[in-house]
DNA sequence: TTGGCTGCAAATATTTTGCACTGGC
DNA sequence: GCCAGTGCAAAATATTTGCAGCCAA
């Protein structure tokens, strides 16, 4: 886990190293995405910057997240079904564990990434870029329910 | 690689199974499926259908690719950018390599999946139903046009 | 015969784009 | 002051839904 302050001290390093503005909403932003702990989406992060400015628009979340995305500084995961989800603690690939039910994401400890990467590589010709490991399922709280009906 | 023609047989025996029709229409789109070797969008088997059924809306290809998903005869791939993809010849989750440039989709060969899934459920708590593993990047073809361009 | 299937159009959902105005640097 | 960023609306995508007529079983 990433310390936030750190996150968004080196979110802002990164873009005013491209030149970028930092304008109240993206701080705003940044400190959203910073201090997140777990995957929001593109709607989420909105809903919340509208608290501190409420004519901000949609638009401005994706272009900024787009922004972010090209700095490397935030991952986009494209979950079937749920739309896109970004995070900004680890902007890096990484596994996702995601309930079917709740929605609920987490990063589960996995280590073997990179050499499976390098295999494949080897044997496809394939230069790899990057790569996406998702499992599907129920958490915890979720089979419970399902086996103990209201 | 499934035999097409098994594969044929096997998902029309499903569909009657469980009350569906085999219609014209159904019939083409089932034969696309199982011959595809490559993994079609739904607007590509779209055009494909509309060889043999020129009337034929996107709206019925959508229709049956969900019904077929739901009788676990297509696997549904969703991809960044390029939309959902389909696979007919392995209905089961599997390895994805991807060419980020032209699209080009291929299966590699990775077993411990299996295991995987296993220990990540161990580890998370969570029960898992399926799972998605892709990697991105450049195939070769891609790969030489970039070193050496027009 | 009849209810599932088809095809058309309209509705949804999500993300992108165009553009005039504004404000960070 | 310049130009990147913002916000609004419209456009572009991709997929789903409603419904009247049709046809496979």
């Amino acid at each position: 886990m990433a310390d936030p302050q750190k996150r968004l001290e080196q979110m802002i390093r990164r873009l005013k190293e491209k030149g970028g503005r930092l304008t109240p909403q993206r701080l705003a932003m940044l400190r959203i995405i910073a201090e997140s702990k777990g995957h929001p989406s593109a709607e989420q992060i909105f809903e919340q910057i509208k608290a501190d400015f409420p004519t901000t628009s949609l638009a401005t979340i994706y272009k900024t997240l787009s922004l972010l995305k090209d700095l490397g500084e935030v991952l986009e995961l494209n979950l079937a079904g749920v739309g896109s989800r970004f995070d900004g603690n680890k902007p890096y690939p990484h596994p996702h564990v995601i309930c079917t039910k709740c929605g609920q994401i987490i990063d589960p400890e996995f280590e073997p990434m990179a050499g499976i990467s390098r295999e494949i590589a080897r044997q496809t010709g394939y230069k790899i870029t990057h790569e996406q490991l998702n499992f599907f399922g129920l958490c915890p709280k979720c089979q419970q329910e399902g086996q103990a009906p209201e």
